[in-house]
DNA sequence: TCCTTCTATTGAACAACGTTCAATTAACAG
DNA sequence: CTGTTAATTGAACGTTGTTCAATAGAAGGA
């Protein structure tokens, strides 16, 4: 075969994506091979190369198509919702619901192979800054007093216990369920965490 | 070669579990490889599986003197501490220390590889709730009123808070350092979260 | 001492992985 | 119709985990 010009190469991109995506979301990493993608998407092995550096870099892009994804449907569960407090236990709850939907997809995001080799591209960091700004601003009414600087100690830090419900949620039953359900452990953190902050009107360091 | 019986089953037992300690600690994930093990016990490939079922299992004995190592750094913090709040703020600074001292063993703990492979054998689970205990023990004077599930919450709560700020804090730099150390989070996690506590005397749900 | 038996240990072999790159082939220009 | 170009390929290489027939050498009996 020679150039068959049926796909743009950002077509071609788009599909190997779209592949990977698909692939991750249903089988998890060890289904996820070069090989596996190029056949989904009616190609060779070797043209995987020709669109990506390597299989890092084809599963960052998709890490970053669920960190938008994420982020969509944490911004989705704030409609219809008004109070400050169920705002807030809202976006954790449609935090939780979507790691538990597509877990590998989720997990992928907090992968050490990813994180751990070289630098992150920017465009990437400032997603996941975004998918905190939405915290920050929801946190607002509880921190009367304060520095921006504190508020966003605040919101990392409430996202950042959050996320361990999450990767608990997650992980071997017989670590997990010990009898109370993701819910529940979500619930009682942001209760006794916005307790806290209203206590203190501000956060105590 | 045939049989050397230089060491007894038992003793290769420990060598091999010895150095895919080390190879793992020090190399990560990636270097762990049946190969490297048997050549660091001066054994051949096939030895390794005379002594494990497979790599999966051989990790997750590693695992588990990884979890009572933990479980030690823990507990060791808590000596010379006595102020109540202060104990909890010790926990998660060893939590946190130990996360960061050694990430390749710590993250290895909650590695999808593991977890979502089959059953975990109940005596994984057993050490994990050991740890778990010690938190419960430690949150008690903060829970005046509520069951024993109602503590057992809690203490879930805080932790899987404080295991979320370890994860972070062992993401790549462009996730993590917005400038807010990860004691920082821990502090501002436990402080804020034993306010809440004390707040409502118990736990809002 | 020698020979047989038994088994712990080996390492070649297999399938599958990521990655590379010379060869190939289809589209285009003249 | 032919020559040029470059998109696409897939065989090949070095690894990986895992298997299992072959083997080496200790133990026991004559």
């Amino acid at each position: 075969m020679g150039r068959r010009a049926e796909h743009t190469r950002d077509q071609q991109i788009e599909m190997a994506l779209t592949a990977a995506r698909d692939i991750l979301r249903d089988e998890g990493r060890a289904g996820l091979t070069a090989r596996a993608v190029a056949q989904r998407m009616g190609y060779s092995v070797g043209s995987i190369y020709n669109l990506f550096e390597n299989m890092g870099e084809l599963l960052m892009h998709v890490n970053l198509a669920t960190l938008v994804e994420l982020s969509q449907a944490v911004e989705a569960a704030l409609r219809r919702v008004e109070q400050p407090a169920d705002r807030i236990k809202a976006m954790a709850h449609a935090y939780l619901a979507y790691a538990a939907k597509h877990p590998y997809l989720w997990r992928s995001l907090f992968d050490p192979q990813v994180e751990l080799k070289g630098e992150l591209p920017a465009w990437y960091g400032s997603r996941v800054r975004s998918l905190f700004a939405i915290i920050e601003r929801e946190l607002d009414p509880y921190l009367t007093t304060g520095s921006d600087r504190d508020k966003q100690l605040a919101a990392r830090t409430l996202w950042t216990g959050v996320h361990g419900v999450s990767i608990i949620q997650l992980s071997d039953r017989t670590v997990a369920a010990v009898g109370h359900p993701p819910l529940a452990l979500a619930d009682a953190l942001v209760a006794t965490f916005l307790g806290g902050l209203e206590a203190t009107a501000g956060l105590r360091t």
